[in-house]
Order: C-alpha cells, then structure tokens, then sequence
DNA sequence: CTGATCGGAGATCAATATGATCTCCGATAA
DNA sequence: TTATCGGAGATCATATTGATCTCCGATCAG
C-alpha cells in the first residue's frame, strides 16, 4: 500500500539515465539516442516491461521515440521541468489515494458508503502528496538535490469547524 | 499505485466512527463500547474483513477489545494522539514507498539494481510523505474539514484514461 | 529502389497481493 | 455451569500488477 509499481521504479530510472546521458552534452541541443536495450542492461530489468513504460511515457509526451536502425528515445523535455507527478502520470494514469478519488467516471460512486465521512480528510491528504510529487522533478533525482519541505498537513490543528 | 487499500479505508472509518460515538461522553472516561458488526452495517462493509482490520489494530495497541458478550472495541487513546501513520502501519505493517524502503530484511537487496540512482531520492520522498502522515491525527479527520479539489490532480488532460 | 534489420507497439499470459469468506476458540453474563 | 456473543486464525477467490510473446512500421545498406 501507497508504494509504487515496479513500473514507476522502472520508468524513473530509465529517465534518470536519459537525462544523464544527456547532459554530458550540456543541453538538449546534441541529444544521446537511448534505446530501450541499453537501459534494461544498464539496470538489469526486463527490456519488454520496459518498453511498455517507455511507450507510455513517450504516448504522453514526456520522451520521444525514433524508429529505424539508430533508433531510440530521448527526452522530451529539460530534466528541470519533468516533475514525478508527470511522468507517475504517464506511467499509471490518474494518480489517487482513495477509489473516489476521481469523479464517479461511471456512476459507481463509492459503493454505499453515502454517510463516508473519511473523504474529505483523505483527498486533503491526497493533495498534499500531489503537491510533493509535483515540486519534484528529474532534475532534483540527479545530483542529490535536497528535497522539498513539507508544508504542513493539518491546517492549525484545530479542525476549527 | 500510492492507493490506499481496503483495509486502510476500512480502518479509518471505523476509528472515526468510535471516535464519534466516544466523544459523545466528552471524553474516555465513559468508553462507549462498538462491535464490530455495529460499524459494518453502519458503513456497509463486510463485517469479517472489518473484524480482522480491528484485531490488526487491536494487536498494535490502537484501540482495546473486549471479549464476551456485550463485549467490543474502543480507542485506546484519544483521537488527537492517534496518527494515521500509526494507524495505517498497524493495519498494513511498515510503510515504503520502494521494494527496497526498509531495510534487506532477508539479504535480498534491490535484486540486481546495485547501481540504483533513484533509492536516495526516493527515500526523500518516502519521508516527506510519512510526515505529512504522521502529522495528521484520527482529530484531524473528525470534523468536516473543508475541502481542496481533485482536479489539480489531473493536470494535463492527456491522461483520461 | 528494395529488402533486411532494428526498434516500437499492441495483445496475451502468469504471478502476486489483496479482498472476502469460513470455521474454531475464548470470554463473560445469565 | 452453560449458552451466547464476539475475537482470532486459517483458507479460498478475485483483481491488479508483472512479465512475455508476436506483429507492425521505419530506416539505412546494398
């Protein structure tokens, strides 16, 4: 519970090391193919699973793909601007801590609970997590940058009603 | 990914749950006592799964049982000291959002990946969202607390799923 | 221009973890 | 003392995740 997929481990991986790769160049201006190959040996996981995560990320815009011999991905964008939240995105779809988290897509609200009480605190929680998730990009994955504080969840203890 | 599971909710519920019905008496001076089949009507949750929820919380000291008839479950402090850390490692055991969070219990270390960049970064993160957890008490969850929109969630509409 | 090779994409299969259920045990009040 | 009520553990089913297989398209070499 409230871990993450192998996927997710894997997708950030991969994109750390793009973006290494990457930036032994300085910038995006002379950008390093990566195929997938090359990163499952890097890592040792498995090429095909890691195709699939890929082809997420790349489906959403965060790397791109190039077919044909030579061919492979590179990053979309700078590491500075990918936040964890974007790519868990691509990688998961919509992230939430509760099952109705997200508007009853097809009516089937939260089974019977009418009276749930726990929501509201829950999808606060929730976005506190997002915020997390998203103040923090690849780029902050690479060196060991510090990491963000957290903003305290409880609002003034108080519940103040 | 970074759901909470079933039992979570499922616990969360029914500590607010107790936690009303005790409040009613001002304070634990006057315990009063729930069953389980109480609360699992009262939310519609199956009472079985409800019940092992409450032994797991029972077990770890979070609320008291009470065998024999007329028997049942009450809180075994006050809900401003209860965390929903607490509560969600006496239900789930230890939080993490890695495979490799806690410590190689069994020599079985991140499987193959002894070059894994991301773990530090990770970890960061982890305890960023065990403070945010360990922050908000059973108190916190009790009243209305107003509320934050979902949407912010779903940034980019690329995702639909 | 053509074909062989390389990589991507989708569909399918298996394993694990969660959710649900059943049965037995202990405690207490009548 | 005993019948009843609730708790606890073990077991089974299902859904999600992880892994694999096969086909399709693109590009470069000949």
């Amino acid at each position: 519970m409230l871990k993450f997929s192998k996927k997710a481990d894997y997708g950030l991986m991969a994109l750390q090391y793009m973006a290494s790769r990457q930036s032994q160049y300085g910038d995006l201006s002379a950008p390093r193919m990566v195929n997938t190959k090359e990163i499952a040996e890097e890592y040792n996981i498995p090429s095909e699973l890691l195709a699939k995560v890929l082809q997420a990320l790349a489906k959403s815009g965060v790397i791109e793909s190039h077919n044909g011999p030579k061919g492979g991905y590179l990053l979309a964008h700078q590491a500075k601007t990918i936040t964890i939240a974007r790519v868990l995105e691509a990688i998961e779809g919509p992230l939430g801590i509760t099952d109705c988290s997200h508007d009853n897509h097809d009516g089937t609200l939260c089974s019977q609970q009418e009276h749930c009480t726990i929501r509201t605190p829950l999808l606060k929680l929730q976005d506190s997590i997002y915020q997390l998730l998203n103040n923090m990009t690849l780029q902050d994955m690479m060196g060991g940058t510090p990491l963000i504080t957290v903003q305290s969840l409880t609002t003034g203890q108080g519940v103040t009603r």
